[in-house]
DNA sequence: GTCTATATATTGATAGAC
DNA sequence: GTCTATCAATATATAGAC
């Protein structure tokens, strides 16, 4: 059943919010207007106002919609019971072909978040703090069976994520290869840098 | 000889821009109004323009003065001739205590300088590119001196830059004894990541 | 070198016709 | 659900007295 009268790529609300990603991505949030919004997905700036109640939602909706796919994506990579090397392997790989896919929202994400109120920002963190403690807890259980070496896995948590998260801001693949590739090669990294992290001498 | 007339820790020039790095970084550049930065030091907005010809150039001279200086902090640890682990561990430490130490301005450089026009951004970004390329020129030699593994020096460089950069987002720590911890630690992760990166089996 | 006063543009958002 | 018209606030920046 396909509803009503709604086909189009744009037909409303989607098309609004992946446009306005792509300018808040470019512009930053605060340099890019209501008005160029608007005349990014051709209408006039009032009409906005009937889908989204400010400028602000628009930016949590966009914010707060992609941090809960990604969580849906790559959140059961890292179900519990899995070999702590393979999960985190495939967590990385997740994080980066969903980023891949949707690179303006990653970055909006990222770094346009704070310009939320602070109850906006709540809930769109406590998906970044699920996603990030998923991980630590396999770094955790990775070090307890001795296949990982780490002085500390909420640590080793962050700087695996400072470094997948930082690719998005540089990295602009040609196609997809480039994508399968770097996912393998940062796999690699990652796997690299919790099994010696410990036991570094140099 | 002591020039002339101004003492105080906020005379003018210096003042204003220790200032403003902070609202900048706070806030966010396009945020933080002039009259914002007016009402911090104390003066009228139109003050302001006697000393900087726009809010612009403001934000381009606390990303210039600010990458400079770290150029010149952190360059010589990465001089040619010395052993690239060792060269590598002193140039995360002096990156860390660095930005430690100033860190509104290691986050507006990092991610307001966008906010630039291109060719105010130039000269900012050869800075940069001159600190990533001096990375990457140690992990290569590291690579042919057998003493890194790395499946590509250049890649290998972001990596490590991306991971300490990262910190600067998050890491707040409570005095010296944290940073020197810290500062040490990804020193450690960088020669961990850096050493077997490129035989990761798992 | 700081002030008062103001110019000019643009902002996010609303009212109400269609 | 989109439009025209517009409001009130705020933005950066300037002119010129002191």
């Amino acid at each position: 059943m396909p509803s009503s009268a709604q086909r189009r790529p744009g037909g409303s609300r989607e098309h609004v919010l992946e446009r306005a990603a792509r300018l808040f991505a470019e512009k930053g949030y605060d340099a890019a207007s209501v008005r160029d919004i608007a005349e990014e997905v051709a209408v006039r700036p009032s009409s906005l106002y009937h889908h989204f109640s400010s400028k602000e939602r628009i930016l949590f909706e966009i914010c707060y919609t992609f941090q809960s796919d990604f969580n849906l994506s790559v959140l059961p990579e890292l179900a519990s019971g899995r070999p702590p090397a393979e999960a985190i392997r495939g967590a990385i790989r997740a994080h980066i072909l969903f980023a891949h896919g949707r690179w303006a929202e990653v970055v909006v994400s990222m770094r346009e978040r704070r310009s939320l109120p602070a109850e906006l920002q709540e809930p769109i963190k406590a998906l970044r703090r699920q996603y990030r403690d998923a991980v630590a807890a396999i770094i955790a259980r990775g070090c307890e069976q001795g296949v990982f070496d780490c002085p500390d896995a909420k640590l080793a948590a962050m700087a695996v994520l400072d470094l997948v998260n930082g690719l998005s801001h540089w990295f602009r693949p040609k196609g997809r290869r480039d994508v399968d590739r770097m996912a393998m090669r940062y796999g690699d990294a990652a796997i690299a840098l919790l099994s010696s992290w410990g036991h570094a001498e140099d």
